[in-house]
DNA sequence: GCCGTTTTCGGCCCGACTGTTTTCAGTCG
């Protein structure tokens, strides 16, 4: 039983609570533990083995942590066990159709004895659905629809991806009469590492007309909701589109609230209530009176807040740290003097090594450290000793020719099973810096894999790990990996952790970045560039530095170039 | 079931839209 497993009994949980009438706030309860657990950067084995205190956990009290202890100890959460006695378990699935809810769910079970998501489409298909009080024959075209939608799949789609499809559709609604403001709100602007929908922000003058000129944009396929204020569309990759328009006057007010997430908005909600004061998405009021609302400052100011980064607001300590004046002075994409991951054709990239320093000149960097892979089984096009010191001379010949900025001499290394690396030792000294990464055997167990890179640390050429988790979004899990340990192990032997900017990587995610700061293990953002244009892709590992509370000082690559060498040596 | 800058008990975010209704419940974000 890992964290997301002990999430999804508590999600599951919540549901059949909620279909049985449970109080709503224990529900919610369940659901904010599992939001939580999901979100921990240590696996609650080891918290538990190492004697953590799980209530000190937001939302997880004495009973969930018991609860939580007992699922670690005996694998078993009885209480699910018990209410699946009385309701099928799969119940829960049905959570997930868009139109239904708890009591719709509850009648479909007790009327129709519709139990799971099979269950769910047969009904509909003998159009059974229709005749139920409260349902009609939208309703189960509705869910007929989703049935099909979800057998095609979609699932969430990685930030680059997002913002490739928001850039247009947000030029599309600037283009309206009267449009003022026009922004994409919801997790995307907090840059979680992917999003479910897009939800866009728009202040107009007339409201209506704004409305119409969304749902005609060409890539819309559906509308599934269309009001005076708001409208939501399904587009043809499948992607959901919220939009909601606001007076000018509310434009801060509705920027807190549909930037969420949801968790941070029912908190600062709380807080403003015990000032007497009530927030929506229109403004702050006491009674019926707008005290407050056309931008964000201003809203958190009457909560007693100073402003919060959107990529802070999960609800996880930032309103605390708001409010006591402890906020982080986050990394910002402008902080980075230089990446110290990319790849030339030497290897596997497509750019030479001309055009990758030219690029980074391009990005105002000082330095760019050549990291193609070294020659290994399983590496394709490595390179082995020779052909790195021919690297390393026309890297030599190149940098005659620069002021103010520096090729550095690397290589990323692969680790072997057993930990060693795989480059000749004399040729490593030669280098200026050394990126170590797996790229192999990604099944092992968390032990031996986090000795695995501890011994690889060992090794004092190496000064980075990159890509430590492994991860490939939606295609990949992260290996097994004790990241306390990692990050320890890594900060004893002075030796960083890379945040991989990679759009489909991002690993270190922000909840590693978090417990980096705690541990004090010092960090880098690096590309991990095959081409010269992707060496653009710094701003999504920055991004991720944001999420995780990350200052300029806990990133190594914010440094000039003598105080980068400084820090890299051991 | 959690939590404490009014509370260790009594609170717990709130407005818009849909589909079903004849005035609103249910769901969503």
């Amino acid at each position: 039983m890992h964290n997301p497993d002990i999430a999804e009994l508590f999600s599951r949980y919540a549901v059949l609570l909620e279909v049985k009438g449970a109080n709503p706030f224990r529900v919610r309860a369940y659901r904010n533990a599992a939001r939580t657990i999901e979100n921990l950067p240590r696996d609650i084995n080891e918290m538990l083995g190492g004697g953590a205190d799980l209530t000190e956990l937001p939302g997880i009290g004495e009973d969930l942590a018991h609860k939580i202890a007992d699922i670690v100890t005996t694998g078993r959460f009885t209480p699910l066990e018990e209410i699946s006695r009385r309701l099928p378990g799969h119940l829960a699935e049905l959570a997930e159709v868009p139109g239904l809810g708890p009591k719709r769910i509850k009648l479909l079970f007790h009327r129709l004895k519709v139990g799971s998501m099979a269950d769910l489409a047969a009904a509909a298909r003998a159009g059974r659905l229709r005749k139920m009080k409260g349902f009609g024959p939208k309703i189960e075209a509705n869910i007929l629809k989703e049935i099909e939608r979800r057998a095609a799949t979609t699932t969430r789609l990685r930030l680059s991806v997002a913002e490739q499809i928001g850039g247009p559709l947000l030029a599309w609604l600037r283009d309206t009469e009267g449009v003022e403001e026009a922004v994409i709100a919801g997790s995307f602007r907090r840059r979680r590492e992917t999003v479910g929908d897009i939800d866009v922000l728009v202040t107009c003058r007339k409201g209506s007309s704004v409305i119409e000129r969304f749902v005609l944009y060409p890539e819309v396929a559906d509308v599934l909701a269309k009001g005076s204020t708001r409208a939501t569309v399904r587009l043809k990759s499948g992607l959901q589109v919220d939009l909601r328009v606001v007076p000018a006057r509310s434009y801060g007010a509705a920027l807190v609230y549909f930037t969420g997430s949801k968790a941070h908005n029912i908190a600062l909600r709380a807080m403003a209530m015990k000032r007497g004061l009530k927030f929506n998405e229109y403004g702050v009021f006491k009674g019926a009176r707008w005290l407050a609302g056309r931008t964000e400052a201003e809203v958190y100011a009457k909560a007693g807040l100073a402003y919060i980064e959107p990529e802070l607001r999960e609800n996880s300590g930032e309103l605390e740290a708001a409010r006591d004046g402890r906020l982080p002075d986050l990394v910002s994409l402008s902080d980075i003097k230089g990446d110290l991951h990319a790849h030339t054709r030497a290897s596997d990239g497509q750019d030479s090594l001309k055009e990758m320093a030219e690029a980074a000149r391009k990005l105002g960097y000082s330095y760019l450290a050549i990291t193609d892979h070294t020659a290994h089984v399983g590496i394709v096009h490595g390179l082995d000793r020779r052909r790195l010191r021919q690297q390393m001379a026309a890297i030599d010949r190149l940098n005659a020719k620069f002021r103010d900025f520096r090729l550095l001499k690397s290589a990323e290394v692969d680790i072997l099973p057993d930990g060693r690396l795989a480059i000749d030792p004399g040729v490593a000294k030669e280098l200026d810096l050394v990126v170590a990464a797996i790229h192999t055997k990604f099944g092992n167990d968390a032990r031996t894999q986090t000795d695995r890179l501890l011994r690889a640390m060992d090794d004092p050429c190496v000064n980075i790990i990159a890509h430590p988790t492994g991860r490939l979004l939606g295609e990949r899990e992260p290996y097994e990996l004790d990241m306390q340990r990692l990050m320890e192990g890594a900060r004893e032997r002075n030796c960083l952790l890379e945040i991989n900017a990679q759009p489909s990587r991002l690993d270190l995610n922000g909840a590693h970045c978090r417990l980096a700061k705690q541990i004090g293990v010092r960090l880098v953002i690096s590309t991990d560039a095959h081409t010269a244009e992707t060496l653009g892709y710094m701003r999504f590992g920055v991004d991720q530095a944001r999420r995780g509370w990350l200052e300029a000082t806990n990133i190594a690559n914010t440094r000039n170039l003598a105080t980068l060498l400084a820090q890299l040596k051991r």
